[in-house]
DNA sequence: TTGTACGCGTTATCAC
DNA sequence: GTGATAACGCGTACAA
């Protein structure tokens, strides 16, 4: 058995509550007897049960993450942000992937809320599609991250995807592209709107440039990466002078394929991402892309989550900027 | 107040008890009772207190995981094998970073001790070789990766450096390389052995070839990425034919300042890494390295904590193969 | 300044 | 087949 506060009890001669408050340093207890019982606590190798202390006090300081792989680049520096943000504040965190599957998202959500994590922080489309209503009976303080759904106890951190899209293929327009073509990542929950690809649209269409199907590309694969790779075949077929990528991974994949074709980068072929991942800049050519401040948003996640905790009423989700990184891949026409 | 089975029990007109026995469906209940029960829990909205059972049992079906950094590749696939594998058998997993803080480590690792997590996973060298002593004392069955110590309730799961350096070492000999460079990666704990550098000196003494000083590359930065980023200039001083990186990103970031300086690879130098991360052949050229099974070694790790856990007496460290796997960016001479 | 009594939600034990 | 009771470790209200 472990040590207990009852057992430092008995041995300093004590009440456990003299113990317990002796070694929350409590102001009650003289400093005497408070270093005597913290001197026997270090000797008997006591260690404070937080799961009493938990269950007792109705709180765990613990928040539970899900989020659908943190093999991805761009969710591991969120879940960094909220990692580092959590712990500042003193809380323990939970993570947990669901791999895309909606049901085992939700089972991790239901698994956490009994495990009764004072927060959620959840980056991933699939349980507000899904589940929202759901989720909205959880009870818990949440924050999701970049999916924009509100209630009592939910908010958000996102960006603007259709705003940011849309200057990312200005910029493309501004560099005297006219036929610019656009790669698609994954299926989505039904009834996602993909606004991105809207934001892509509109400016098309505020351009007065050509818009046709065979502009989208849709490409198979098991990831992002693979996805891009594969996009090349279409994306030439399309006739572009400039292609704007789902994200940074489609477009590293494409990038790839196209070192691998003799496609050169930016001479032939203009390539945007979308993200602003480290790998973006640690390649060659180095990748022009818009960029989401990823671990700063996970820290505010986390805080904003925090702040609901403490029942602050005026915590208010929030959208971040987007920024354009300018680099190689991608030219004046 | 949330729904509790004394709730329940009042509204169903039997003994708190009995509704715990129907939940957790014990077969002594009558089945109309336990149906009867269900659905009045589902109904209440009631949502078991893990916390309450946690605490009753003694066990909290968590594991905590310990780790440098979230945003490293080569941690982030580990992760994902232990997180797959606790989420198999029903565990939910902490996750917390030291970034490198022995500090912070410890104190990440008396949190969770006070937790009361089930079993310990940790991805670095730090706790182990500084707070070694410390860790024993713990008592929770824990697995370490790639740092190999022993106790009563700790065990390891490593690949052989030394082994595999040489191995990695001895390909580029067999390539025709007989000036090849080595780039170590940042400070490690005093009193650690830097075995993949051993390794690469047997290789190069038993092949009777030169080995001096100049051969050491140990470049600043921030990152790996950075470090070999930083290393360039070193490497060409030595007029090495060949380089051999402490692992991947290193190589990565040696790769970049290759294309940025006009240093073509492999023709005029081959680079070789260590890792075998996902990234090392989605660039351009594919890179040469010594690649560990990552989520392998997550997985394994998590299962055999959770031997530990059950108490099972025969559970070994293990010791997993590496395999060379040769790509674009080394060339025979 | 310290001690006593009690309860948090659940499960195990024993009695009916 | 079901109910009553105790116990897990801790913190707090109240008493001394």
């Amino acid at each position: 058995m472990r040590t207990t506060i009852k057992d430092i009890a008995k041995a300093a001669g004590v009440a456990h509550t003299t113990v317990s408050r002796a070694l929350n340093r409590d102001p009650v207890i003289s400093a005497k007897t408070t270093k005597r019982i913290q001197a026997l606590a270090r000797d008997m190798g006591y260690v404070p049960n937080v799961v009493a202390r938990n269950f007792r006090s109705n709180r765990t300081k613990a928040i539970g993450m899900v989020l659908t792989t943190i093999t991805d680049p761009f969710l591991s520096r969120i879940v960094e942000g909220v990692e580092q943000a959590a712990y500042d504040a003193g809380y323990s965190l939970f993570v947990s992937t669901s791999h895309e599957d909606p049901k085992r998202e939700m089972a991790i959500i239901r698994e956490l809320s009994q495990r009764r994590v004072d927060a959620l922080i959840i980056a991933s489309m699939w349980v507000s599609s899904v589940y929202g209503g759901e989720l909205k009976r959880i009870r818990i303080p949440t924050v999701l991250i970049n999916h924009a759904m509100e209630a009592h106890n939910i908010r958000y951190v996102t960006i603007d995807d259709c705003k940011s899209a849309l200057e990312a293929t200005n910029y493309l327009i501004e560099l005297g592209h006219t036929r610019i073509g656009f790669v698609k990542s994954s299926d989505r929950p039904s009834g996602y709107v993909n606004n991105r690809l809207v934001g892509w649209e509109r400016a098309l269409k505020a351009a007065g440039l050509p818009h046709d199907d065979q502009l989208v590309v849709s490409p198979e694969g098991h990831n992002d990466f693979e996805r891009g790779r594969g996009a090349l075949q279409a994306v030439m077929d399309s006739k572009v002078t400039a292609i704007f990528c789902y994200n940074d991974l489609i477009a590293l994949g494409l990038l790839k394929a196209c070192h691998d074709h003799g496609v050169r980068v930016p001479t032939d072929l203009s390539v945007m991402g979308f993200d602003g991942l480290e790998q973006a800049q640690q390649i060659a050519p180095t990748l022009t892309t818009m960029s989401q401040p990823q671990a700063y948003m996970g820290q505010l996640a986390t805080k904003m989550a925090l702040n609901l905790v403490q029942g602050r009423e005026k915590v208010e989700s929030i959208e971040i900027p987007t920024q354009l990184i300018a680099r190689e891949s991608t030219r004046k026409l």
